[in-house]
DNA sequence: TTATTATATTTCCAGTTACTGATATGATGA
DNA sequence: TCATCATATCAGTAACTGGAAATATAATAA
């Protein structure tokens, strides 16, 4: 092996970082919250998810540390956990704007269609 | 829906390029990536990946425009195609130094082994 | 040409993921 | 308490993904 036990830890953990962000559903989740705290019913409305599906992937984010969740009253407010999370986001906006179109047509694997109906 | 034709597109985009940097296998070869470009043997040996896996891998990489190729005689170097790439890298690390170690134990999805024999 | 080395591609399959639908939990108010 | 609203969790399932092994391609050299 070509890698040490500690720095195969450290890869794992960005790996699900990086993963949390790699999903259409929970990339739309991430997005929307990019413009501040939401609440669970909002989320919904501006992504189309359904309830139990955004629910889950708000699990993921939220076990993935990539937002956190507040209590309100019978509400659970979301909102992004660092202000890194947004700069993954922009970062990935640069990138993406100077790339020429065709040049992402990455067939090695899919990205799944969201079933937003 | 909630979003438009073309949102969804760059989402796609988006998730495509996380998506890139979301398996262990990969994240480990843009890594190693990060000190500079190795050729696929250099990268093989460096990661422990089988020879078919880490092509595999890296076509997929190429394709989703995270790395470029330079055929150099009988061999084809890789190295990282844009300096935000290492930055993305870079804020994934910042995140993690941060974060609790028991914090990313995300159990929604699971990272797969690699299988590095 | 033929042999050899370096890299790429194809095929198949076990394991994982995300979605739906139904149900459960939790919080508020009557 | 009971009813209602907001959110979470629990199966079941179709589809996707990554890995191995075998094979193909490409480049150099003899």
């Amino acid at each position: 092996m070509a890698l040490s036990a500690t720095t195969t830890q450290a890869l794992r953990h960005k790996a699900k970082l990086f993963n949390g962000l790699a999903d259409l559903s929970r990339l739309a989740i991430v997005e929307v919250l990019r413009d501040g705290p939401l609440r669970v019913g909002e989320i919904v409305t501006a992504t189309g998810l359904s309830q139990s599906n955004a629910s889950n992937h708000l699990a993921c984010l939220h076990d993935c540390g990539l937002v956190e969740r507040e209590q309100q009253g019978r509400y659970v407010s979301y909102h992004l956990s660092d202000d890194r999370v947004a700069g993954l986001l922009g970062l990935a906006d640069g990138l993406l704007a100077d790339a020429a179109e065709g040049f992402y047509d990455c067939t090695r694997y899919a990205v799944r269609e969201r079933n937003d109906a």
